[in-house]
DNA sequence: AATTTGACCAACCGCCTTGCT
DNA sequence: AAGCAAGGCGGTTGGTCAAAT
């Protein structure tokens, strides 16, 4: 990250992406690559900012981006990882091929939240929640019956955990409050989740097909 | 047919970390 | 060592659409 003396900043445009600006970003990227978000913008004749261009491209116009609705056993994924590594979006993502951070995150707000909630769970601790009407003391709601019994495989076996992760699956909650630190030295060699030199400056940052060019390498 | 509700998604915001000067 | 800019992440908001009432 260098300094690199800038102009006056310009107005950016903000709101929903328009079908031409999308065509000039993949454009752009497909002819020179990644490079600097915040070049991107100018060089591609957009008018943005290159966090916006970033997270359109993230989240949205890559090319191995899963646009179809979570499976089931994505969704029990979600959860178990959720129990262990808690809000680590990234992280979770990464062990999730094609899909975003931004993607699970909302999908764990807007739907597994609600579900947990209805079945007595705190979404947060993944407890049964303590409240009158909801004490159930059953532990084994907390996870879908095929991963509560400690598997380390979701129900068909089709998108097991990471050794990274499953290595503090058993740990007790004192460790497992720093999985996410633990991990990292094994899923990347920089010192912070989803940190990946290679996803910036770099033509080679898409190489990874679930989008770990910025976050943690899954090791599925 | 109109309104309400819930699910899903895209985008922005603020904060933190990193790396260069 | 300090300051600054860029990148990255999680939290939040707002819009859209379909199902339910």
């Amino acid at each position: 990250m260098s300094k690199a003396p800038r102009g006056p900043r310009k107005a950016v445009r903000r709101g929903p992406w328009s079908r031409e600006e999308d065509a000039k970003l993949t454009d752009h990227i497909a002819k020179h690559g990644l490079g600097r978000w915040s070049d991107i913008p100018r060089l591609a004749g957009i008018e943005r900012g290159g966090k916006s261009c970033r997270l359109r491209w993230l989240n949205y116009l890559r090319p191995d981006l899963k646009r179809a609705a979570l499976s089931q056993e994505e969704e029990d994924l979600i959860i178990q990882l959720h129990s262990i590594i808690g809000n680590s979006w990234t992280l979770i993502a990464a062990c999730l091929p094609g899909r975003t951070d931004n993607g699970v995150k909302n999908f764990w707000n807007a739907s597994i939240k609600h579900k947990l909630r209805r079945r007595g769970i705190d979404p947060d601790t993944h407890e049964p929640m303590v409240d009158e009407g909801t004490r159930n003391g059953d532990a084994q709601h907390i996870l879908p019956s095929h991963l509560a019994a400690g598997s380390n495989t979701c129900s068909h076996g089709a998108l097991p955990l990471p050794d990274s992760i499953t290595s503090y699956v058993d740990t007790d909650p004192l460790e497992l409050q720093h999985g996410v630190v633990l991990v990292q030295p094994v899923v990347s060699s920089s010192s912070k989740v989803g940190s990946d030199p290679s996803s910036t400056g770099s033509d080679t940052g898409e190489q990874c097909p679930n989008g770990a060019d910025r976050a943690a390498s899954c090791s599925i």
